[in-house]
DNA sequence: CCGTTTGCATCTCTTTTTCTTATACAACGG
DNA sequence: CCGTTGTATAAGAAAAAGAGATGCAAACGG
């Protein structure tokens, strides 16, 4: 029997529930109800009377569960007592992130957690999105924070922050006077702008091009980069707008370089957002400070964050 | 993590060997020593130091080995409970036996489980080879008594006896006379000999063969049948001699209508003996009337068997 | 009421894991 | 020094787990 299953189990029956249960565990709710019927399976014992709205412990289910959640915290305790018999001084966490979330973003969280966790450091390296990919696989870091995490083979991906995008300019251009304004603009008020943006091949890229296809917009492209600090470059120096996520615009938004400009709300359609994922290794204990740390990342009280 | 892992973990510590663990697991030694290194990896810590001979545990490891025997053992204590739940009028084995397990062989050990489980029950029913595997695979009977288990999709087999097989003769036979004697019989001996045997196909039937094969000694096949009862009474009346397991010839010894001679013992190469496995559902908890009467027939205390 | 939405189960297909057999390697005993 | 014993490792086969799609039924909202 998978402990993990146990715990999935647990889960579901503290939230009443199997979708959340298994978004908890980062998995589909398919795996969560299979991990379930399984358990009943091999047990031979039906847990859950799902003949009911809402569905109900059987007093079998009742039974395990009071055991199984002793035995799941147990496990875990045992699991943290022998990692930090390892690291009896503490642990490092070593997070590896791309250049644009910033370190602004990041401050809060690390000294919150050295608070939390006397004798725990952070050790934060910014690198491009693939040597964070690598980092983790190889084990030179624990967490990655990345952009647009796609399913790859042996790491998970916990969805972390949601930034909105929204139109970088000069102060001088027309749309400047729209910053900050309720309404915001319009995506067809972009038409024929020119446009500084990423490579063609970047998971934004293709987000950005879906989002103006959407609309029937068409800008004309005048500079591509691979990174973020060279499209704002590019625009302070007057060579178009771009479409960027707002927090990453702090910096030169307070000296004045450049202005956002939001979209207006009503625009149809999904709002233009850069998932940040948190990105471990699969399958791989992680060690009681790095389960830590995600846990305040994803409490969110870190640095305040615009969007 | 697989509670099974952690099971095998525990026994490889118990029995200072991965062998030994592994047998007891009915698993192979290298899917021991895979799960013991798995659990090292995905713990990160190191359980057993390899480096010296005998290994021993790290200090890592003792922790976890105390903190893991407990577990193991509570986890199993509570599928007990879940399970006896659900059968609280305790609960009955139900057993599928080929024919030639006789009952004379079983009711040892029903005896001695009757009275060490008050409650619970045997129900032995004897079948077809076939049909037992399909009794274990359909659930009609939780465990499967047959010879020469073959490896089968969804089925776990435990070795259980090995019945040594002898010649079979009328009392007057000439091999008669060396029934009970040290000595016994050799394999040439039967050289050019009638011989009743089982169909071809069958395991046990190949198993013979090739025993014959190998001491090159050419009988001449008189009769085939599929069961043993047939070749009894074929011997009985005179067609030949047969090789057959020793135990099954029991009664027909008692009552004279057979001998049994054995095979000298220093003849060349394994000696003939015929396997018999307990066979159950893979994958699918047994229940502790199950469980406990396995034990009973592995710890060989049941009826004395003369093999 | 009736159409939606929500929540779970189930099917199918792919990916991942686990297990077995075969083989290598090391220590140990004669 | 050679065979034995005990464990690790490799490669391939088998099994399990998981995702996405889909079905279905109850709850919800007008």
């Amino acid at each position: 029997m998978h402990i993990e299953a146990l715990s999935i189990f647990c889960d579901v029956v503290r939230r009443q529930s199997f979708s959340q249960a298994a978004a908890a565990h980062s998995v589909s709710q398919s795996a969560a109800s299979q991990a379930v019927r399984q358990i009943e399976q091999r047990l031979g014992v039906q847990l859950i009377d799902r003949s009911t709205r809402p569905w109900r412990l059987t007093p079998e289910g009742k039974l395990f569960f009071q055991g199984c959640q002793e035995l799941v915290a147990r496990y875990h305790e045992l699991e943290d007592a022998v990692q930090r018999r390892q690291h009896p001084s503490g642990y490092t966490v070593r997070v590896a992130s791309i250049y644009s979330v910033s370190l602004h973003d990041l401050t809060g969280y690390v000294d919150r957690f050295q608070a939390r966790a006397p004798g725990a450091g952070v050790d934060i390296a910014y690198m491009h999105p693939d040597q964070v990919y690598e980092h983790i696989l190889s084990d030179q870091s624990d967490l990655g924070l990345i952009s647009y995490a796609h399913r790859r083979r042996g790491l998970t991906a916990i969805p972390w922050k949601r930034q909105t995008m929204a139109v970088a300019c000069p102060p001088g251009h027309r749309f400047a006077r729209l910053a900050g304004e309720q309404g915001g603009l319009l995506p067809r008020d972009l038409a024929r702008e020119s446009f500084v943006t990423f490579d063609r091949g970047l998971p934004v890229r293709r987000e950005i091009d879906r989002f103006l296809r959407r609309h029937e917009v068409d800008m004309t492209v005048v500079a591509e980069f691979d990174n973020i600090e060279n499209i704002k470059q590019a625009v302070e120096d007057g060579a178009g707008v771009a479409i960027l996520p707002v927090p990453t615009l702090r910096q030169e938004v307070r000296r004045r370089a450049l202005v956002t400009v939001p979209f207006r709300a009503s625009a149809a359609g999904a709002p233009l957002v850069r998932p940040l994922s948190i990105v471990h290794r699969r399958k791989r204990r992680l060690n009681p400070a790095v389960t830590e740390f995600i846990k305040l990342l994803c409490a969110g009280d870190g640095a305040p964050e615009a969007a």
